[in-house]
DNA sequence: GCCAACGTTGGC
DNA sequence: GCCAACGTTGGC
């Protein structure tokens, strides 16, 4: 299984809003790079959650439902989407700092291209992140 | 507010 | 097809 990071502006979608509604179609990714990891999904991957901007942290987990279909904020019809459901808010956010300090964390595509706002894990930063988390799941 | 990274656009 | 100019994202 597969795992991902998506960001998110936590004054537009935080995670708080994720759990309150359950699930939510992961709309507006408009890059190319982007779609490509988004088509790449598989129902029940795993998500990382990080809130760039003013939260620049991985705070919680979520996982896909459905894979890529078209995004139905896109009139041009070249870009997808796909839907998401709320998992876990960890009690310990990785601030952005941390992750950067972290020698296995470091090297996360998250610090290498910064600007990709849906980018791939390994399996080792999901456990080290898992670890530090301090997430019961 | 600034700047680095990077994607897009448009002239040639 | 190249590349300069410009726009956007996101960290600082």
């Amino acid at each position: 299984m597969a795992c991902w990071l998506i960001k998110s502006e936590p004054d537009v979608y935080p995670l708080a809003q994720l759990e309150a509604e359950g699930q939510t179609a992961w709309t507006g990714v408009r890059n190319p790079t982007a779609r490509i990891n988004l088509r790449a999904m598989q129902v029940g991957d795993d998500l990382l959650y990080y809130h760039s901007n003013l939260g620049k942290a991985i705070v919680g987990m979520a996982t896909v439902v459905r894979t890529a279909y078209p995004d139905p904020t896109d009139e041009t019809g070249q870009w997808v989407c796909v839907d998401v459901a709320y998992r876990a808010t960890f009690p310990q956010p990785i601030t952005l700092t941390a992750v950067k300090a972290d020698h296995v964390l470091q090297g996360m595509e998250l610090v290498r291209q910064s600007r990709l706002s849906v980018c791939p894990v390994r399996q080792p930063e999901l456990d080290r992140v898992l670890a530090l988390s301090a997430w019961q799941g």
